[in-house]
DNA sequence: ACGCGCTGTATTGTATACAATTAGAGAAAG
DNA sequence: CTTTCTCTAATTGTATACAATACAGCGCGT
């Protein structure tokens, strides 16, 4: 069985990312645990992990309240993901193996064929997108760098993204997974380096217009 | 009264960068509560702080060690301080303001007093870098960036590394903030970057060449 | 009406007891 | 002698009670 705290982090991390609970909502320790079905203890230590994760921040007086996200802290978020997993492709580049290109490979098919779908597959693309990411981020080998990308991986607005991509989007996406499949297989670091960074760009730039597009919607409807 | 958990944090904390623990010593919950005098609940909570500042490592089944950093760890963390250090130079040279120079100037001048005495004063130095270091995280204002580098810039081996500077050592770093002090002014992001990236790599470097000696007089001893 | 301080209540911090898990020593079998 | 199993002791996980602290609302004085 799994440690209460842990399933208390899953449940409070699936509350915010599911909407359930917004910005700026409290987070009070017995209320949370009352809902967890655990007592304040392993609250407490959830509590602490999502903070680090950002998802939560704490006032001066350490109560917790779910974390709001403004535009600007999303394009400096992404803007830092962008450096990092740049960087993590490019070390990825200097210690490929034939292995992790065929996994690569197949991760990325799996991607094609959940989006060629008259309906696409959007379950399926986050999936496996996160499974490709991590096996570069996994081969760069670097426990640091693991450690300081999965604050930023893990963001609670764009994963609700990709339920607004196009289909041109998605195919972006695919084909900037081959190219850097190209430059993995060609041990070009460099390469890999910058198509990664501008696959995270514009990944925000995907994010950026929906959000306005949802902006203007709530506008409309106000 | 400061919280009993961050005294344990900083006591503990302290233990390890004084050498008082040493690379891979177990850390008994138990034990640290009667060294620091509290209880087991607030040194878990400064375990947790310890752990994602990666001073000290948990195992598989959440046993707690002082972390170990092999010169690949190390040059790794520097690679990314140099890019994370970097991109905080840059966004804070769009941010800068009068008042911002005239404390880096001041901070700057301390240095300059503390390592021009015929005995340098190690601690000053070390403080009034900090001081300058956080001084410029802080006007690139990213929360988020904030977090990340927290991690990074209190290593535990590099804290020690000053005091094997040389004076032309001393008198580069000294140097090198002035640039970025005169960046700053023209507020020329680009080139703030340049001359903090280069900054760090200069440091690992003084690190590495430190370290070598060290390892050489060991060697030489046993 | 406005600001100030006080008190009651809600929330977090800490200690402690107990439960669950794990490491490690030692015995028994091969 | 090595291996594996078991049992014990040490260590971590959780719950709960209590202490300290912060916030909000009210009454008071100006």
């Amino acid at each position: 069985m799994t440690k209460a705290s842990d399933r208390a982090y899953e449940t409070i991390r699936g509350m915010i990312l599911s909407g359930e609970l917004s910005a700026g909502d409290p987070l009070g320790e017995e209320a949370l645990a009352e809902r967890c079905g655990v007592s304040r203890t392993p609250i407490r230590e959830a509590l602490r992990q999502l903070e680090t994760d950002l998802l939560i921040r704490r006032t001066d007086s350490q109560r917790s309240f779910v974390a709001d996200w403004s535009l600007d802290d999303v394009s400096d978020a992404f803007e830092l993901r962008a450096m990092l997993e740049g960087y993590a492709a490019r070390r990825a580049a200097e210690r490929v193996t034939p292995e992790l290109i065929d996994r690569l490979r197949a991760c990325n098919s799996a991607i094609a064929a959940a989006i060629s779908k008259p309906q696409p597959d959007v379950a399926t693309f986050l999936d496996r997108n996160r499974e490709f990411h991590a096996l570069v981020l996994e081969t760069a080998a670097s426990r640091r760098l693991t450690n300081l990308l999965t604050a930023l991986i893990e963001q609670p607005v764009v994963w609700r993204t990709a339920h607004h991509y196009d289909p041109e989007a998605f195919q972006c996406s695919h084909r900037e997974h081959a190219d850097l499949l190209a430059a993995l297989e060609r041990r070009d670091g460099p390469w890999a380096e910058s198509i990664m960074a501008g696959h995270i760009h514009r990944a925000f730039h995907a994010y950026s217009d929906a959000h306005q597009g949802m902006r203007s919607l709530e506008k409309g409807a106000a």
